[in-house]
DNA sequence: ATGAAAGCGCTAACAA
DNA sequence: TTGTTAGCGCTTTCAT
């Protein structure tokens, strides 16, 4: 009785030398396809390789080179702004001759688990999704591999980071709301999130530029946190104040997206009777049954400039450098409108 | 000028040897903690271990002992559902002494893609979450490694299999609806996607068991087959059929969301004007402002059993076995109710 | 209980 | 153009 298939021996770059009559470094040379070999070799390898089916072992490659032509990426996995990003990562990654692997940060596996993991694959650089570490934790870890940050600054932490101007992009928001006639603005806080302080900073400039009173909650940045302002508000409306909040700025889509459902769950026309407003511009609120509007955050260009950056400093040891700041653009869609009466 | 940081040469176990002034195989021994070693020396080599930082070299460890302990997951980076499933499988995997490292399937990237990278990893198992491979790539997948599929059959692909038992688990949806008095279901297909077919199937009976007439439209188990099956409905109820549709299942949570939130946002009251459930029970039906009613997976129960299939078969080369089905559970929240009238 | 030596699959320096 | 050799960091006989 045969084994149930199962993986056979693997083949190794001998098995192909043998089988095209050569030795393993002239095989070596053909399949990375480095000059120096004649045609008949080259034909010779390559045809081996194909019949053998032969895959090279990357753990010997990456032990022999010295380096493994890996990045590791840590995120959340079911963060739709982060899918977004990765949407990105990979191909700008590969672009460069990088393989990407990935690491979740999990309930009960935090960040250092999944980087400690990534690290031990040898990912030569690392790119760090919405990272709460503290600044001396990335500081250590920049000591041992080249860091990227993507949607919080890296300053002081010897980490490089690509970001975009969230104060700026938060006051974008509230400008528009403003200027569609809104004064009473709630804006849901992020806490300790990535960009969560920048953009409260950016809320608060605005209205008291415009002279209205500002209004933070608190928040985490999570679906949760938009239900429970989208509850308080739902309180205050029916409570029938004279000058009620008609407009709320979550921290990010998540945020707006529970702040959103909770209001129209409750009977609340948006935007008749509450504008939404949210931040990222992530698949989530480009649905069209949330049809948000937001300040968009290039999920792209900010995937590319972090593998860019990142790549030059594992190739080269270039230094972080400062902050890249990426410039927001509002996307006004179906959540807002005008102040009721 | 001294370079910035950088990460210096790595610290291997001869440097651990010579500073606990043992040979490198002794210091092995007591790095994996193998018996054989004196109190001694083993406290000299944990010493040495712990000042210099010492972490072992996963290619040459994999190298050397032909194998690497790790587990591949393939997964779509933004689906809730995979991200639950993630969450229950990095701890089992874990437990029996495996490390994760994970592979997106995204738009341009293909499966293929994503389980190559994971096999250059040199995983020794493969688990692949809401695969829609054909039945010959995953025949000749599992020829090169042990593959488990969550939430799809293997039968006929030589692939292990764990997943709910959907045609009863939709069954369970519709019973309900059409006990609350619903006649008019319509239900919203997943196509091609990992338990479309029996899903379909089990809500098919249910309607003619109970003598309703059974309305399938079709869907892919996305946010906007969702939406467009909601916009259908929206078209009809304003026409005013005599007997309008009073419930729509969904095929997974993410279509019964996109129904939700459409008819929701047109002003239709859910479940006073109509019923909507769906499909996974994934943390987006969990989510308060959701609240969906669905047919719950058991995804810690499917991830737990997908990594203990799937590492007894890297382990003792046990061959895959018959699909493993897991018992559904309807869960009742706030998204059904009895038709109006 | 400890150390010396071989070798996993690969690449790179050197010789021929 | 080609082959030989050494060695990446680790584990594993096999002596001692």
């Amino acid at each position: 009785m045969t084994s149930t298939a199962g993986p056979g021996r693997r083949v190794t770059i001998i098995d192909v030398a043998r089988r095209a009559g050569v030795s393993k470094s002239l095989a070596s040379l053909v399949i990375r396809n480095a000059p120096g070999a004649s045609a008949a070799s080259r034909e010779a390898v390559l045809l081996a390789v194909a019949e053998l089916g032969y895959q090279p072992d990357l753990a010997a490659k990456a032990l022999r080179e010295q380096r493994s032509r890996l990045l590791g990426v840590v995120l959340d996995p079911g963060d739709p702004f982060h899918a977004d990003l990765l949407e990105a990562i990979h191909p700008a990654a590969e672009e460069r001759g990088f393989d990407v692997v990935l690491g979740a940060r999990l309930p009960g596996r935090g960040e250092k688990r999944a980087v400690d993991s990534l690290l031990r694959s040898r990912c030569e650089g690392l790119i760090l999704l919405g990272s709460e570490s503290s600044a001396t934790a990335l500081r250590q870890l920049a000591e041992r591999v080249p860091v990227t940050l993507i949607s919080r600054s890296g300053r002081g932490t010897g980490t490089g980071a690509v970001l975009g101007a969230d104060e700026k992009g938060a006051a974008l928001a509230t400008d528009h709301l403003l200027g569609l006639g809104h004064r009473r603005i709630r804006f849901v806080d992020g806490g300790r999130r990535p960009g969560a302080v920048p953009r409260r900073r950016g809320y608060l400039a605005a209205m008291r530029r415009a002279g209205a009173e500002p209004d933070v909650v608190p928040g985490d940045h999570t679906e949760e946190s938009g239900i429970r302002a989208a509850q308080q508000l739902l309180g205050e409306l029916r409570d029938g104040d004279a000058h009620p909040v008609t407009a709320v700025f979550g921290g990010n889509d998540r945020c707006a997206t529970g702040v959103l459902d909770t209001l129209l769950r409750a009977g609340v026309d948006v935007p008749q009777r509450v504008s939404v407003v949210g931040y990222d511009d992530s698949r989530l609120a480009r649905m069209a049954h949330v049809d948000l509007t937001t300040v968009a955050q290039d999920a792209p260009e900010l995937a590319r400039r972090a593998v860019g950056s990142l790549v030059g400093r594992v190739e080269d040891g270039t230094p972080p450098g400062p902050d890249v700041l990426l410039e927001p653009a509002l996307v006004v869609r179906g959540t807002t409108g005008p102040p009721p009466g």
